[in-house]
DNA sequence: TGGCGATTTGGCTATATTGCCAAGCGCATT
DNA sequence: AATGCGCTTGGCAATATAGCCAAATCGCCA
């Protein structure tokens, strides 16, 4: 990708865009958030996310390999964790920008009179 | 994807999911880095990221459409911002996270020490 | 030991992403 | 106007990802 670029430095972004690349399904944003309150077996995210256990097992596989989730098996059950608790300042950060932008979107269309209680 | 959740929240999660989406990938991650020094036309980016013009192009099609970053044409060229600076911070989680990572790799790999806080 | 519940894995298809080339477009200089 | 430069868009082939249905595992308990 980038010739003058060490291979270090090349592992190192890949690294952190497969963090991202983790986070970057609603189903695993979904889950994140939910460990946040606490770990979870699967059973409870896949009632949570409402898709086939396997898709979320699946989904929990790709959290754990970007070290984002962390599992613990308890009897008969798996417990997942979150490691990264970092993430969810990040959350915030995008929401914050989101909102932003929501809020330019709609001084764009209508600049005129874009000033009401803008919180929805 | 969720049955009992409300098409609002549903969005919200696509949304930030797309954010994510915009920066998992090595090349975009190399970009926001280097715009969080300074705006940078396509042209630099281009010879940083060392792809086809085109290809980098499209990564800032991918970024801007996120809202993570801002351009302005000027002239001939078109210079992009980073436009939410809050994902500087979440590379520093990351970063810390991997590191982490890395170190509790080589305790397994080699146990001399690992006495602390071992599970399972 | 045999079966059950919880989870993971394999396999497959549908869909999305990536990156190159080529073509298009707008601005600036001649 | 004509040419050149910077950038974007269209198109396409290669690759990766998502999600479902089995089928395989694993721990537990009768």
């Amino acid at each position: 990708m980038t010739p003058q670029m060490g291979k270090l430095e090349r592992a190192r972004l890949e690294a952190r865009a497969q963090v991202f690349k983790a986070l970057a399904h609603p189903s695993r944003l979904l889950v994140v958030q939910e460990l946040s309150r606490g770990e979870r077996c699967v059973c409870e995210l896949t009632e949570l996310v409402g898709s086939d256990m396997s898709t979320v097992s699946k989904h929990l596989t790709v959290l754990q390999a970007a070290g984002v989730v962390d599992s613990e098996k308890r009897g008969s059950q798996v417990y997942y964790r979150l490691r990264m608790p970092c993430v969810l300042g990040f959350f915030k950060c995008v929401e914050g920008a989101l909102q932003a932008a929501a809020k330019e979107q709609m001084e764009v269309a209508s600049p005129r009179r874009a000033r009401a209680g803008s919180k929805q």
